[in-house]
RNA sequence: GCGUCCGUAGCUCAAUUGGAUAGAGCAACGGACUUCGGAUCCGUAGGUUGUAGGUUCGAGUCCUACCGGACGCGCCA
């Protein structure tokens, strides 16, 4: 054990690290360009983010890419919410159609659209039309429409490094993957996956597990978004890695069959693609449920809550459970600073080790050549489970599941606090000894802390 | 109705993937050296793991049915 505790004050950040595993895509997030993260997006975003720390310091080659909708409805509905906006700021006559985009961030893209395009260009009023008992806004202006996207884009790009998660290596436009339907469509004849039928082509998913088969290009000859996405599948397994891993939200995973059909369609194996699923969060506010929806404009932003508490003790709640099952919590918890937050519970710990070194004016690296021998069983046990930290690592990563680093991390502020408040350091007669055990929890804390995306603390 | 997932202490969640007496935190109660930082520690109490069967040496974990919940069942993305 002694060896192993000097390798761990030696290699520093660099203990347990691995090289030459796996070459990983990752894409998640991908969420579409038309509003701000919100807090449901938080839990996709953190737990992608904790896999990629994870992964690259075992030694997997992670790439992370984040897909983005960029063409479509939502997009067009983005541009006519803005326009909308904008005339009601100009105090023109507006017709508001049923679905549109609402909240404060459409009004501030307004009013800097008014600035950008001028007054002038939002003369002309939206004409409604009835589409299946449903008022809907006829626009048809892609300058506004992917304007607006582009800014979306920066402020998710905002809202991803205020969660302190690791930026993006590759950011891949829906918009500009349909030069290659014709391509892909091809190869999806030539394998037999498509047929025509009412005057559209249809996908044979059933003949893979899919319910149904599914439409991929509507009669007026557009294709869906189904089409874009075997597309991108297609794309992605053209580059060659050993594995895909797409972390969706759960709402999505009536659409892992199709896609899987498609892969297998394209002539690749769809069983290097792993859908991960991150389960909805059930925001509760004071006790009573708190409804999202982006539509109404009435969701909690990422940003608000990282204002509010820090991406710190955000990252640490989502990371402490499953990210594929329900979590419930009240918001008003999270402004809770005291001990029902664990975060502080394991940054304790390390700020308590932090603070003997102090005391004794030294540092991890002038005790780590002491000899530990002869160790008493709390010494043994505390220093034992601090090295367990390599399996913990290789565990979480290949489970996909880093809430597992995160509760390791608890126990082992668990063991020490106890030790802690049990043992003596400084004055006793086995200091150094202690000393040394100590900077090797500490260091692991910190390690551990760092992989979840958080920075440990030196002072409370 | 069909499909996917879920149901563990009053609450929020764990349980080394089928292993020994199901564990933490919060809430409750009782204690701890005038502190190497008490944002801590020690203890008490709290459970027939939704229900009923089944598989086996062994089930919270696997299978079946039922009850309850979330989500999906767009030519939206």
């Amino acid at each position: 054990m002694d060896e192993f505790a000097t390798k761990v004050l030696e290699e520093k950040e660099n203990f347990a690290k691995g090289e030459g595993k796996e070459k990983i895509l990752l894409e998640y997030i991908s969420a579409n360009p038309t509003g701000p993260l919100h807090i449901g997006h938080a839990r996709g975003a953190i737990f992608g983010d904790a896999l990629t720390r994870i992964g690259r310091h075992v030694g997997y080659d992670v790439v992370t890419e984040y897909y983005v909708n960029d063409a479509g409805r939502q997009i067009n509905l983005l541009g006519l919410s803005v326009y909308l906006a904008a005339r009601e700021i100009l105090g023109l006559d507006v017709e508001w159609p049923d679905e549109y985009y609402r909240g404060d961030y459409i009004k501030d893209l307004a009013r800097e659209a008014i600035e950008k395009f001028g007054k002038d260009y939002f003369q002309e009023p939206v004409k409604i039309v009835e589409k299946n008992g449903k008022k809907e806004g006829v626009f048809e202006d892609e300058n506004l429409s992917l304007w607006a996207k582009d800014k979306m884009l920066e402020v998710i790009k905002n809202d991803i490094k205020a969660l302190n998660v690791t930026p993006f290596d590759n950011w891949v436009s829906e918009r500009e993957l349909y030069k290659y339907w014709d391509e892909v469509r091809e190869i999806l004849e030539k394998n037999g996956a498509l047929y025509e039928k009412d005057g559209k082509v249809w996908l044979k998913s059933s003949e893979y597990k899919d319910e149904k088969d599914r439409v991929v290009v509507r009669e007026d000859g557009r294709p869906t978004y189904l089409a874009g996405d075997i597309i991108y599948h297609w794309d992605k397994f053209k580059r060659g890695y050993d594995k895909y891993i797409n972390i969706w939200g759960a709402d999505h995973h009536g659409y892992i069959a199709r896609v899987k059909a498609a892969i297998k369609f394209l002539g690749f194996d769809p069983e290097k693609l792993e859908i991960l699923l991150s389960q909805m969060v059930k925001l509760l506010k004071g006790g009573e449920p708190y409804k999202m929806s982006k539509r109404a404009g009435n969701f909690i932003l990422v940003r608000d809550v990282v204002e509010d508490v820090g991406a710190d003790a955000l990252r640490f709640v989502f990371l402490t459970k499953k990210a594929d099952t329900h979590l419930e919590f009240d918001v008003d918890d999270l402004n809770k600073q005291d001990a029902s937050n664990p975060s502080y519970y394991v940054n304790y710990a390390h700020a308590r080790i932090r603070s003997i070194f102090r005391n004794k004016g030294i540092d991890y690296d002038d005790i780590k050549n002491v000899e530990l021998k002869d160790l008493t069983s709390d010494e043994k046990d505390l220093l034992f489970l601090a090295l367990q930290l390599p399996y913990v690592l290789e565990d979480a990563f290949s489970s996909r599941e880093p809430h597992r680093l995160t509760n390791y991390l608890i126990d082992l502020a668990s063991e020490f606090h106890s030790f802690y408040n049990k043992n003596k350091v400084i004055g006793s007669d086995r200091e150094n000894e202690r000393l040394k055990i100590l900077a090797v929890v500490g260091s692991i804390i910190k390690l551990g802390l760092s992989l979840l995306g958080i920075k440990a603390k030196e002072k409370m």
